[in-house]
DNA sequence: ACAATAGTGTCTTTTAGACAGTATTAA
DNA sequence: TTAATACTGTCTAAAAGACACTATTGT
């Protein structure tokens, strides 16, 4: 069935008169938050060592923000999609392929890119400490991973006629080749008919564009999603110990938990195997990976 | 500090002389997917109404996708974020503001739209039936309120090499003026490295591009924060017993609950009003309102 | 021997599920 | 009186939190 529109067109003919119309269009950039876990070195040759949360950040070699640091990404393609996108970013500046990829937030305040109207389709990627040894030959001439850490820092509530405001002050803090920081305010706005939250950069130093507040999202998914998904097991090698495991939970939520309680948790994401840590100056540990069924 | 790039300007001179390239930029939509809940006939006066879930659909006046069904939507424009596009829209259709917004997912796809390039920042909104009322007055041409469900059909699970791929296909029903009908695929490739989840459209009947794809996920995240959250209470009016407060709980979920454990559950998300239903044929219930705190 | 981690057992507390029983209204 | 919903109490089962105890290694 061919129906006519008032112009008397069918749907082929209308297409083939069609032409975009002089109306803007915004660059659409795809930005990634790219985590990884790493360890720290131990302080005595019994001690496991402390595994840190990183992401990767670039250099900035011209302006705006010239030598600010920044996520990478670049511009969609009109013959790829925001997730292919991310993809290739991700393969261009880690040589890595093949992970966990998740779309986070597309971010669009305005003069959020000085340049122009750009609006930033962000995703968050995990990768493990395996792939990464592979990376040594990454060409990304000013590339390199910070430690994250992103804690509240306060918390104020203010009534108003109709409900009140609830605003969440976070630090965040890179520790890198350089020491980088933000505070990012989110503010909950309650009334009786809508709530509504919204992200304010309230200090910045040495994060180039809006990438504070997509950061701040990222750790944000992450953290909400490890209690209840295996996602954090994406982060680990093929094979890993449960205390490994347990650092890197520990790590992301920044808080402690109990072993018994932790190894129930996670006791049917993973699979043992038969496998043992050696020569670790104490009792070795089981090996296991992440189990695929369920 | 005014740092030199490597042509020796300045960020100010910089952005005096950037031009924006001639590559090529997407168009990007907010669609949105609207939900309220309405009350159905009762069948005898002591009867409650069962409660509906809606959303809004629009009948397309033009091509592409001439008489088919559209979610509300429109391009963003320069001067706006996508949040305030989607709330633009929303009032323009609706009449209604202050509402709960959500973003939801970016979909860029290609040749999602047989016009040009453009991607899709969806978001989710809810309206009370209270709200709903005031609409009486609007001047959409052809919009209507369609009755979802969406229900899971068939699971298939292949094994790989290496994982295996999960395929989840749900159908999509929305009664209205018309029946309109998908079937969504949702697509779960599970690695020993990586985990990604696709949606496909598997079958069609009366929807617009990409929508029931839109819809499909806009249902997965409103189930999804209803058991956690207290979104829900956004679709409930002013007042509101328990009772009808767990029959939204129902509707969305697809599933009937206990009524103890419910009451256990939502206890600190309502505060408790002196008033009563009335005239209604059997023991008159509290009313109930959202609680702001905690 | 000992310093460190590995791993398990069990008690308590909290939360969820199940179901039955009593209460109250308009017609 | 009756057909309906309103509301509460209590038992059980499952999950989470807390902590203590035993086991095993390399130096």
């Amino acid at each position: 069935m061919d129906w006519l529109d008032r112009n008397g067109l069918t749907e082929r003919e209308f297409l083939e008169q069609y032409r975009a119309g002089d109306y803007e269009r915004p660059s659409v950039a795809a930005d990634m938050v790219i985590f990884t876990v790493t360890d720290e070195e131990a302080d005595s040759y019994r001690r496991l060592p402390e595994k840190e949360l990183r992401i990767l950040l670039i250099r900035r070699g011209g302006h705006p923000f010239l030598g600010k640091w920044a996520l990478p990404g670049g511009f969609v393609q009109p013959s790829e999609t925001t997730e292919q996108a991310a993809a290739r970013e991700l393969r261009e500046e880690t040589g890595v392929d093949d992970v966990y990829l998740e779309q986070l937030y597309t971010f669009s305040d305005i003069g959020r890119d000085p340049r122009t109207w750009v609006m930033s389709c962000s995703y968050m990627a995990l990768i493990n400490s395996d792939k990464l040894e592979l990376q040594a030959g990454d060409d990304a001439a000013d590339a390199s991973w910070f430690k994250v850490s992103y804690r509240q820092l306060r918390e104020q509530k203010e009534l108003m006629e109709d409900g009140y405001v609830k605003t969440l002050e976070y630090e965040l803090k890179l520790s890198g080749e350089e020491e980088l920081s933000a505070v990012v305010a989110r503010t909950l706005t309650v009334k009786t008919t809508s709530t509504s939250t919204e992200y304010k950069i309230v200090s910045n130093n040495g994060l180039a564009f809006d990438h504070a507040k997509i950061i701040a999202c990222a750790i944000e998914r992450l953290r909400g999603k490890v209690n209840y998904t295996d996602i954090a097991l994406h982060l680990m090698p093929k094979l890993f110990t449960l205390t490994e495991l347990q650092q890197v939970y520990e790590v992301i939520m920044d808080k402690e938990l109990l072993k018994a309680a932790f190894r129930r948790k996670v006791a049917d994401l993973v699979a043992e195997t038969d496998h043992y840590t050696e020569n670790a100056g104490h009792r070795p540990s089981r090996l296991y990976r992440r189990k695929l069924e369920e």
